[in-house]
DNA sequence: TCTGGGGTCCTAGGACCC
DNA sequence: TCTGGGGTCCTAGGACCC
């Protein structure tokens, strides 16, 4: 039997977790903002049909929304981090082997299933619709490449009623429908990838599809050569049902205002490490070393323009926020130059090894590990349980002038007990 | 005035070694 | 005057994804 994997995507993801708990929303153009309400990220389907493209600068927008009325919304992480994982248990249910590939997206076998995949993929949409109140599109086929496309098609094509299968299709009439699709809208061929395929003379997905693997490595690499592979459905990418640990563990954001003073560039990044070691120690990992990265806006061609990075190592590998934040410091000390308006801070976690895998020398001071040990647990579930930033390092400073701008965030109706929702079912 | 954040994988090229 | 070759490891940077 063919192999079958699904791909389930949820349509709009970020507008459909507001609409969840604002249903006013439904039907009207409703897009929502990046950090800093600086770029569009997620858009309605009316948006969408106005032509508003993906990540455009919001202050470019402003008067095309004001003439179509489009509701403009801050972004909520912790809201759809919730969502998420809510619409992802359900998807496992449906099948043994789940892949989260995104906070949107779940990939599924469905090999063993013995049956008719459309019909049980419509399932799976009434289920999270009625459950969780997100709307959501599948596509499957025998490959990861080739169950994206399928759900490509499931999205753009009303007659599919957001599910297409592609094994249950000819081999004609799926060249008919690659036919009619832009080559770059293949998973994995990029912007870069577009034009120079679109000079060799490849422009549609059967183009692409009909392309020798060879060629493609020679003229690209072994990625492009194993779209084409799985483009023909010959499946090289597998299914990873386990969450690997993170390699590296970023935090940066822009800041609301720009600084050059040392003192706020101090505050930010003894923040961000902090909520870096929060994560790495989610993970129950230690860092063998944290770079810190300061710069100044690009878009602003006619200022004086810096930007550096500088990696600091730890000498044993740590997952202490003291630690981390005192080294981060100290590289943001050694890049930091007086003058520049910064807009941006930084800091990257790398050498990231599992707790268990730290090596032990003769010096180790099991005391003072312990201690910290203890300390850090205490930290994360006072965090946990009383809110995110309750115990926090005096370095982040209380005033944060360079904090981001969130102008317009809906409320945190599911992680916070003042703010949630009273009533959220809807009939 | 206002342009996101967090990740992965691959390759090329330099350093270094024998 | 003539100045090797091959392997490995590491890093920076590009490209891509959501």
């Amino acid at each position: 039997m063919n192999r079958a994997i699904a791909l389930v995507d949820c349509n709009n993801f970020y507008v459909s977790c507001e609409r969840v708990f604002r249903p006013d929303l439904e039907g009207k153009p409703v897009v929502v903002l990046s950090n800093n309400d600086g770029c569009v990220v997620s858009r309605s389907q009316e948006v969408k049909d106005l032509g508003l493209k993906m990540a455009v600068p919001w202050y470019q927008m402003k008067d095309l929304a004001k003439r179509h009325g489009i509701i403009a919304l801050s972004s909520n992480y912790s809201l759809y981090a919730d969502i998420s994982n809510r619409v992802m248990s359900l998807l496992a249910q449906f099948s043994p082997e789940q892949e989260v590939y995104s906070i949107d997206e779940s990939f599924l076998d469905l090999s063993g299933i013995a049956v008719e995949h459309a019909q049980y993929a419509q399932q799976m949409r009434e289920t999270v619709r009625r459950c969780v109140g997100i709307p959501v599109c599948v596509g499957v086929a025998s490959s990861k490449t080739l169950a994206k496309l399928a759900n490509h098609v499931a999205k753009k094509n009303a007659r599919f009623s957001g599910v297409c299968d592609f094994n249950a299709q000819t081999e004609p009439e799926l060249d008919a429908l690659f036919a009619a699709i832009d080559v770059g809208e293949v998973w994995g061929v990029g912007r870069r990838s577009t034009v120079r395929l679109n000079a060799m003379g490849i422009h549609s997905v059967l183009d692409l599809k009909r392309t020798s693997p060879k060629r493609l490595r020679d003229e690209f690499s072994v990625v492009q050569e194993r779209i084409v592979e799985e483009l023909n459905g010959t499946a090289c990418l597998e299914l990873d049902d386990v969450v690997p640990d993170k390699q590296q563990i970023i935090c940066s954001r822009s800041f609301g205002t720009l600084t050059s003073l040392l003192p706020d560039l101090e505050q930010a990044v003894v923040a961000y490490a902090s909520r870096a070691a929060e994560k790495l120690r989610q993970q129950q990992s230690l860092a063998g070393g944290i770079q810190v990265y300061i710069r100044t806006n690009p878009h602003r061609e006619r200022d004086p323009q810096y930007q550096q990075a500088v990696l600091m190592p730890l000498p044993d590998p740590t997952d202490d926020t003291r630690l981390l934040c005192q080294a981060a410091l100290h590289g943001l000390q050694r890049i930091y130059r007086a003058g520049y308006a910064y807009q941006k801070a930084g800091v990257m976690l790398t050498e990231i090894i599992p707790s268990s895998a730290r090596p032990r020398t003769l010096f180790d001071d099991v005391e003072a590990m312990q201690k910290s040990h203890a300390l850090m647990r205490t930290l994360d579930r006072i965090n946990r349980n009383m809110g995110s930033g309750t115990i926090r390092l005096l370095g982040e400073g209380t005033d944060k002038a360079w904090a981001m701008r969130r102008g317009n965030v809906s409320k945190r109706y599911t992680t916070e007990w003042a703010e949630l929702a009273v009533c959220a079912a809807r009939a």
